[in-house]
RNA sequence: GGUGCCUUAGCUCAGUUGGUAGAGCAAUGGACUGAAAAUCCAUGUGUCCCUGGUUCGAUUCCUGGAGGCACCA
């Protein structure tokens, strides 16, 4: 019997949860997230997470299931999820994953090539040479360990020069070496389902959305984990800006429209994201779930 | 009502001694295999308020008008 990921993706905003949470009824089934931020149970509010009450409906996993202090990334998440959606498949035919955050809907989708561990520290010692000698020095000592990914990753960007740098030096291996390897295999099949809206009414939602969270107490949110403010989880959009107001860098007024402005641009790289797989098929934000629950059960049966 | 100043990109404003214009921000397009709500790359979008005049040529100078601001009544 086949098993089928629906995977709903979409910009920030635009209603992924409530589909999510229709479909999950429709399917008698559960919910996966690949939200990297959801994961953090610290701070609900300003990552717009399902509440109690939408949590309820369907068994959620992979929400609130972390704290902003255990460090965790995509491989750590493909892992888990993989791990998961095996278990959930032993008793579903049809499993639910949402998620606004590209990389990690690939990473369960697709899959990446296996890396070995490196030490952490070793990313902290990149960082300090990067400040310290600059990005170019950084650039030279890839060419030389990894000609191949010099060629191809993006030079300018330091966190892609970074990661590269971190399994040369880690391994002794060139990080292109590790490429295209051993292709995972997944044992299901996944219908992509992309929510779109003109681009104003995403804008004008996403404005609507952070004067909501700001109504429901997200300051206070920040200020309560203000002090944990260096962690990776916190690197995002509504706390590092508040953080500058209560650094009192920033006014409020002038961080709450950073927020909305920073929430934007981060829509518009996720539809730049989204919209590069030709095989998601996009709906209407307020189409109607019938609409929608049709087209999959139709996927179904074609694959069947 | 009078006088002065202003009107140029979505916004704030430069500028052109007359040869149809450019900054910042906003915005747009894109990349991205363990930081991804992160990080990085690229891109100027325009009846220069309207009208008539002078001129080979007016966004620029002149006339008249419209709107805004300030001061005086």
């Amino acid at each position: 019997m086949n098993k089928y990921l629906i995977s709903i993706v979409g910009p920030t905003g635009i209603g992924k949860t409530a589909l999510s949470l229709e479909l999950a009824k429709q399917f008698n089934t559960e919910i996966l997230s690949a939200d990297s931020r959801q994961f953090f149970k610290e701070i609900p509010i300003g990552t717009a997470a399902p509440t109690a009450a939408e949590l309820a409906v369907a068994p959620h996993h992979f929400i609130h299931n972390k704290s902003i202090k255990d460090p965790y990334s995509v491989g750590s998440f493909e892992k888990e999820a993989i791990a998961k959606l095996k278990e959930l498949f032993r008793s579903k035919s049809t499993v639910i994953m949402v998620g606004g955050s590209g990389l990690y809907v690939d990473a369960v989708i697709k899959g990446f090539d296996t890396f070995p561990d490196v030490a952490p520290e070793l990313r902290e010692q990149l960082n300090l040479e990067l400040k310290a000698k600059g990005l170019e020095a950084l650039q030279d000592e890839l060419k030389q360990l990894d000609p191949k990914s010099y060629e191809t990753i993006a030079l300018k960007n330091p966190h892609r020069v970074i990661r590269a740098l971190e399994i040369c030096r880690g391994t002794g291996l060139p990080f292109s070496s590790f490429l295209n390897q051993n292709k995972p295999e997944r044992h299901f099949k996944t219908i992509s389902i992309g929510l779109e809206a003109d681009r104003s009414l995403i804008y004008e939602r996403i404005n609507f959305r952070v004067d909501k969270m700001l109504e429901h107490g997200l300051i206070e949110e920040a200020k309560s984990v203000f002090e944990y403010r260096k962690c990776n989880a916190l690197n995002t959009v509504a706390y590092k800006e508040l953080f500058n107001y209560f650094n009192k860098e920033w006014t409020l007024e002038f961080a709450v429209s950073e927020i909305k402005k920073n929430t934007r641009r981060f829509a518009k790289r996720q539809l730049t994201w989204f919209k590069k797989d030709p095989s998601t098929q996009w709906f209407k934000y307020d189409t109607d779930v019938k609409v929608i629950t049709d087209y999959i059960k139709q996927e179904q049966q074609k694959t069947s």
